[in-house]
DNA sequence: CCGTATCCACGCGGATACTG
DNA sequence: CAGTATCCGCGTGGATACGG
């Protein structure tokens, strides 16, 4: 929590390491997967699956950039052939609420942001 | 907002209009800019000066897509030379709290995940 | 099943120069 | 002052093939 009886603004400084955790936890893929992770432990193709539009090549990386910032665990089951699950962790967890409230965001004022797009779009044709 | 009454998760689908919109608003020089607005308006070269990394190319950009989604406005002051000053709109002033979410949890959290990325690292070394 | 390796296209963002 | 125009490198992400 910030200080909020401060009259004037201006700490709400956007740094660089700010910028890039924001950048590597709020990727293009990163969303669906936690999405995925914060109902169940999942499996690599469980997950294929659960998104169909990403790669493998795109999961593996979203998976790894999670994996190391701590957000998501790598559970490897020694089995023929092998199974890998990966799982949400506690840090991770920390990262629902927020996201949440971007996405009810979102939600809540989509309409309003069509308007405007399709406003601005009109004066410029 | 979200259903909060279902008892099963699974409802927070990030489909592609989601991700754009959260693309277009969280992307490198939105944060920084929308929190120079939040503060005050601002003229152009304003926000060059507070956001110095920012070329001028890229603060247009910007500019132009926050003010395509309704988030900022963009006045003309017909002097010579043009004046030309950018405010946060009503529907801008609701992305702060949202935005300020992630920017507590990233403060609160930082450590935490410079840990494990200093875990991970070492492992894979 | 769960990846890694390789190749490649494309778009973003920086640098620089110029204009109303 | 507040942009637009142009060029260009570089990383990201897709497609495809192969490996433990």
């Amino acid at each position: 929590m910030r200080d909020t009886t401060a009259p004037r603004a201006a700490e709400l400084r956007i740094d660089a390491p700010h910028r890039e955790l924001l950048d590597q936890v709020l990727d293009k893929w990163s969303l669906s997967v936690l999405n995925e992770l914060c109902e169940r432990p999942c499996r690599f193709n469980e997950l294929r699956r659960a998104i169909p539009a990403v790669t493998q090549k795109s999961l593996t990386a979203t998976l790894r950039r999670l994996e190391r910032n701590g957000i998501v665990e790598r559970h490897v089951v020694a089995t023929r052939p092998v199974a890998v699950e990966y799982r949400i962790t506690p840090l991770g967890k920390t990262l629902r609420a927020p996201i949440d409230a971007l996405l009810d965001w979102a939600d809540a004022q989509m309409p309003r942001i069509e308007n405007a797009r399709r406003a601005f779009d009109a004066t410029v044709e």
